[in-house]
DNA sequence: GGGAATGTTCATTTTTGATTGAACGCAGAT
DNA sequence: ATCTGCGTTCAATCAAAAATGAACATTCCC
């Protein structure tokens, strides 16, 4: 039997907000996000304040916040004076280069530290495992992302 | 020229606490990490205490947390009261494999969302698409892990 | 002009999480 | 027995982040 659709809406909204939340968006920024997704038609400002049962303040701040990221775009139309957000379509490609971008600042940063030290020191050799994994994740993450474009 | 080790260190116990934090770990967990790291070698639970200079009862919660992650290991030793921390073997590797979890457990429950809708919901489709999207990313990380672990 | 609708800003409040430090229990040493 | 060193616990404190809501500017409509 097949619950109502309106419920796995709800409940699926709740997941992002807090599945979103654990990768360091704000709770309100993960539950927007997670209502367009789900929609998949642009949504008015408003809407998203009622819908979601927030202040305006808080939409507009993390929606500035997801525009800046590149996970959601800003439409606008003639005549009406309302802004209204969808997806952006290559948003999780977004999400997943800023993923790799951090995760090779961190080698590069590590490796960094590695290098100040003399050759002989073995925290030399461990700074640079560390870089390593670092920049192994990044090519694994890569590797995701390119396996995904190819997939659509 | 090369800065003296203790400063660079310290600039690596303190990035590293910055850089875990990031990542969803309390600072002083980072800290201590970063620190054991360096030093390669185990490091009482006063050691830590004084070095970092937080209070006692922080290397304690941090440690337990750390444990309980699998990152380091508690040494005891005869004759001696103290607990020594160092790193776990296979620490970054355990690391890894918790994301794996996360993305994995993401993508199932993102899934189970997907299903319980009719098949001609568009929303279905895109929420198939958001669990593609973390099944891909933890095959790329599982992949990251493999290179890792014939890399020694 | 007045009024309604819209989004932004910012000071304030709320919430959340980390940290501290005192109290405690336990184990050896004296 | 008492004392000392060690780690844990937990209530209180502190700090950081997020959310609110009122004030504001702008635009459109009458």
């Amino acid at each position: 039997m097949t619950l109502p659709i309106s419920r796995t809406r709800a409940d699926f909204i709740a997941y992002m907000g807090q599945a979103l939340e654990a990768q360091g968006l704000p709770p309100i920024a993960g539950r927007m996000l997670g209502l367009l997704i789900f929609d998949g038609e642009p949504r008015s400002f408003s809407e998203l304040a009622t819908e979601l049962g927030v202040s305006r303040g808080s939409i507009s701040a993390n929606a500035r916040h997801l525009l800046a990221r590149g996970a959601i775009i800003k439409e606008n139309r003639p005549g009406d004076r309302q802004d209204y957000f969808c997806l952006a379509e290559q948003s999780f490609d977004t999400i997943l280069a800023e993923l790799i971008a951090r995760m090779t600042a961190t080698s590069q940063a590590v490796r960094g530290f590695a290098e100040a030290l003399p050759a002989e020191e073995g925290a030399r050799r461990r700074l640079c495992g560390l870089a390593d994994f670092y920049a192994a994740m990044a090519g694994g993450v890569t590797q995701a992302l390119q396996r995904l474009s190819t997939m659509r």
